[in-house]
DNA sequence: GGATCTGGGCAACGACAGCA
DNA sequence: TGCTGTCGTTGCCCAGATCC
């Protein structure tokens, strides 16, 4: 089997990274090893430490199923700080990498340490897009079709804890939202300081994030139905908003923590992750909606013009404009304050 | 500047140990 | 006994050094 040096191993890596839509900054160049990079999409920013090798057989005396990765050229895996780490394979016979979970990787390696992994999880990971195996110990061996890299990234650490799901979800999940998912997982895993310098000025930020929110949907509640007209366009325009009250009881949940004394940073997190998937799922529905009013140009001007737009048969949303870039712009806000406040 | 040599890095392979 | 992980050896490949 042809394998890859080490700058087209990374290359490949990379490359899938920003297949998924990241813009990818190199910190190390050619075959550096390992390699560091920053990966930035939608306001969500990770450094990234990369350990690559070509996976390869067992050898001839190993089961059939049985290929590794070797890990030569290094005394250890050392974690990048406040970033993501990954130890991943290659397989140019799959066409998927392999991941392993740095965590369970970071005792002294002996001379040429070897991780395992099976060919069913390799060929399930090509063909679903990602697969896990169990290693024991809490250990989760994971094959992940370049496609499917960025995800893995995001979500590494739920990743090898097994969950699949943020990989796999399609793309009008909050897991798909880099922003989103960022916020959650700062919510439900990080510990949080109020008491660092600059977190009131960020919370003032927040507040005022909130109540431009709250204003715009204020100012957003459903006109009268369009008279339907030859160019008039049909559907959902006279359909009710779905998400408002629920966009409206985050918005207010996060205004009414952050006036408190002791705002509780996890329910900020919380209801913050659910505002800016929102501001994602509009957006996505403006995308949708304008593809489809491709076909009319004077339809799509007369939509645009009234700064409205719809999504038949998922959400039946009809909002301003602005509340994409409001809710999107909030999101980060709160990851801003989130990150200033974590305790590392 | 091109050909050849040399050493290091790394993948391929196999032996062995530990464990269920 | 079979599976899995670790370790050592072998040989290939590549980059740098040297020579013509």
């Amino acid at each position: 089997m042809a394998r890859l040096n080490k700058g087209a191993l990374v290359e490949r890596a990379i490359d899938a990274i920003a297949a998924d839509g990241w813009a990818v900054a190199r910190l190390t160049h050619g075959a550096t090893h390992p390699a560091r990079f920053t990966m930035e999409r939608e306001g969500v920013s990770h450094t990234v430490k990369l350990y690559i090798w070509n996976l390869s057989h067992g050898g001839k005396s190993r089961s059939e199923s049985e290929f590794r990765i070797q890990v030569t050229g290094i005394s250890g895996f050392e974690p990048e700080p406040n970033g993501r780490t990954l130890i991943l394979g290659w397989s140019e016979e799959f066409g998927v990498f392999a991941g392993f979970d740095v965590q369970h990787r970071l005792g002294p390696l002996g001379a040429s340490p070897s991780i395992q992994i099976t060919a069913a999880t390799l060929q399930a990971g090509g063909a679903n897009g990602a697969a896990k195996q169990d290693k024991g110990r809490g250990e989760w061996a994971l094959a992940v079709r370049p496609d499917k890299v960025g995800r893995y990234v995001q979500h590494l650490a739920a990743a090898h804890a097994g969950e699949l799901e943020p990989i796999l979800s399609d793309e009008h999940s909050p897991a798909a939202d880099p922003l989103a998912s960022e916020i959650a997982y700062l919510a439900d895993n990080a510990e949080f300081d109020l008491t660092v310098p600059g977190e009131t000025e960020l919370r003032a930020e927040m507040i005022a994030g909130v109540e431009g929110v709250l204003a715009a949907l204020g100012s957003a509640k459903p006109e009268p139905p369009p008279q339907m007209g030859h160019n008039l366009p049909p559907g959902p325009i006279d359909e009710q908003p779905a998400l408002g009250p629920e966009i409206e009881a985050a918005a207010q949940q996060i205004k009414s923590e952050l006036e408190s004394d002791s705002p509780d940073a996890r329910a900020v997190g919380r209801a913050g992750a659910f505002l800016a998937w929102a501001g994602k799922i509009l957006q996505i529905a403006k995308q949708e909606g304008a593809k489809v009013l491709e076909k009319s140009k004077d339809v799509a001007r007369e939509y645009m013009a009234k700064a409205l737009w719809g999504t038949a048969g998922t959400l039946g949303v009809m909002f301003k404009e602005e509340i994409v870039e409001l809710l999107r712009h909030l999101g980060r806000s709160i990851l801003n304050w989130l990150q200033h406040i974590t305790i590392l």
